[in-house]
DNA sequence: CATGAATGAGAGTTCATTCAT
DNA sequence: GATGAATGAACTCTCATTCAT
């Protein structure tokens, strides 16, 4: 091995690493979504990969791990998209039907991390606690509190609000998903009806709004 | 050996086998709860139960079949539930209100059953797909169609509301679960006035609602 | 049940006996023949009956002990003709050629004995030694040893005599068997020329004939 | 690393798999012979060995794999000797008798080939159709074919003849193994004179030889 | 004596993980 | 840091055998 060669080594090592590590979750991707994330083992992800067996503990102590960090890639990718939608929204309304449209258009492009639960016997959707995952919900939980707090919204519960926002978000996702006349933009605009008509009925809990 | 004897014989082998049968269903429903569905081998649910290895097999062929049957058992315990009270429901808000309430309460009471989601890193509820379940989401969806037919709700999309409503439903209960502050009656008002007031405020689609 | 019936218990359990016993080695004939005998497991003979798995130890104890009872029940079935053509038998060319075409012709009317072998991965031909076929290849012998002593065939060891004319003709019963424009006749005619011919060709060992 | 210890590494792993595999064999050629084909398990040929259990299945899929190979691995040494004897032999008589020598010499000294057979309540002898050793029995029929052609051997079913021969060397092999008083020499020279004189007696069939 | 479910030893096999190269 | 064979615990499942009915 010649020196130049030494010298350039460090950085294409970086590089090398980090071309490793994205082998591996891509491969950990495609391999769970189809086989499904209980039936696929370490040896599954590793055989779609031209790596060797030993290299995957380099970058990755399990299964688990690898799965975590697909998901905080994942909500890596949404997080951004979600926080400018909110910034740029003028109202609450804007701000309901920015979310459920950004999230339905970000599903029906990156089916991989979805169809992930629909071949699955037993996941109905990804396990959502991952550090990045559970940050993206706090946001939500927290801008409709801010809401809530402004008096734009009832005031009620930000966590079962966050909770049936979520919940109606995934399963439609998952219809959208298994049923091609659904667009997304067709989902998003019921889920937004949906819900911030519920949202308006709701009755008021304690705290009186400040005139 | 009278024929008397022949008759007891035979109950008491059909009896203990029943035992057994059921044995395994709990042991299972036990272990899922706390191991979750992917890590669970078949040898943890025979250990869970006082009976022997080979016996699994003269009753389930795999672990997924003991699943399924865990499944069905379920949805046969809440589906008789649920009917009942459909038929007392006089109006389309009480029968929202009936299903949410009897559903809260199932799962506030059966914990095990929706346990099983909470603890498992792989499972966000159980899958939803063997005869019994999907029979019974069926006869949620028919009541849903009857009800726009009837005029007493906004025609729409019924496989979107009813994973709207499903997904209202589970999410909501996740968070009763996980919060002790929670009851089945807050959490199915919550539910009840958030759907119902979406309902009212969607869109029509075609068929205009008579004055 | 009634004393009549009773009275005639003892007769039918006899009976029933025999039938059962008779019903196990005939499954098993079948189920070797099928599967070969290290694939086949008690199991598949009782499936090929109609009784209950715990009938069969009332009668063997193990896969073995069918498998020499099977053996035995075929060396009885030859052992008869054999023995009868060895009495018509005028002189030494008509005994060999007797029982080479009482063979062939056996193997050929009653395949299953010997498809066993055919099908069988690891099964040359039938291991042979029960106590009925020991007595088979004994007799053999010992009229090999008769017809040394008379002087009408070479003075040579008849161990290794009787080692050759069995090796020939389970040898060419397998041709015989897998091609069917071999007839009995053919490999008997076969088989009597080739060791006859060989016989007579062997040098004397010691003691020399007297004139 | 140097290219120098790539290269010594690559040797002495290539070295440690190819002396895995021959331990492998080894072990299983004395179990086999100890035990006998059927009643030896995966756990006891690797129970014979020093190496791990998952370790097998790095080299052979399955009990069956490890027993062809064994055969092939036997064919393939008696081969190049048979062979060679062929080459040797000036008449016909001479490649009759070198090749039941070198059949008997190889079988004296290689016991556990064949005594695999012998402690086998199911083996005769071991199953004969790997590739390797249907191409030993092919050269064999091919040579007995071309000593017809030539004339100098009666004209009969090439077929029936080799299984005549295999039946007398295997089933004459068989009788010197269990009898110590019988040498390689002596099975060899009956065998020869048997064969031999038998093949002169066969009747011709139809190519008259030319006077 | 027939029955057939229960038993549990043990066979085959897979897999996460280690470690010499 | 990459490699891939070795490891052995652990899993699924089968089977001969027993024994209550």
């Amino acid at each position: 091995m010649s020196i130049e060669a030494d010298v350039k080594t460090r950085g294409k090592r970086e590089e090398t690493k980090a071309n490793n590590r994205q082998a591996i979750l891509d491969a950990a991707r495609r391999v769970f979504a189809e086989l499904g994330y209980g039936a696929t083992t370490v040896r599954d992800i590793i055989r779609a990969t031209d790596l060797a067996s030993g290299t995957f503990y380099n970058y990755f102590k399990s299964k688990e791990e690898v799965f975590q960090a697909l998901q905080d890639d994942t909500a890596l990718r949404v997080r951004p998209r979600l926080r400018a939608e909110r910034i740029r929204a003028a109202t609450f309304e804007e701000f309901i039907a920015g979310t459920f449209r950004t999230f339905f258009d970000f599903v029906k492009n990156d089916q991989t991390s979805l169809a992930t639960m629909r071949r699955n016997p037993e996941l109905q959707r990804m396990r959502i606690d991952t550090p990045e995952v559970i940050a993206g919900f706090e946001e939500l939980r927290a801008d409709l509190e801010t809401a809530i707090r402004n008096g734009v919204m009832p005031d009620t519960d930000a966590d079962l609000l966050m909770a049936a926002m979520v919940g109606v978000a995934f399963e439609v996702a998952n219809h959208m998903i298994s049923r091609s006349d659904v667009s997304a933009q067709d989902a998003a605009e019921f889920a937004t009806a949906l819900f911030l008509g519920g949202v308006h009925a709701l009755p008021k809990r304690k705290r009186p709004k400040a005139t």
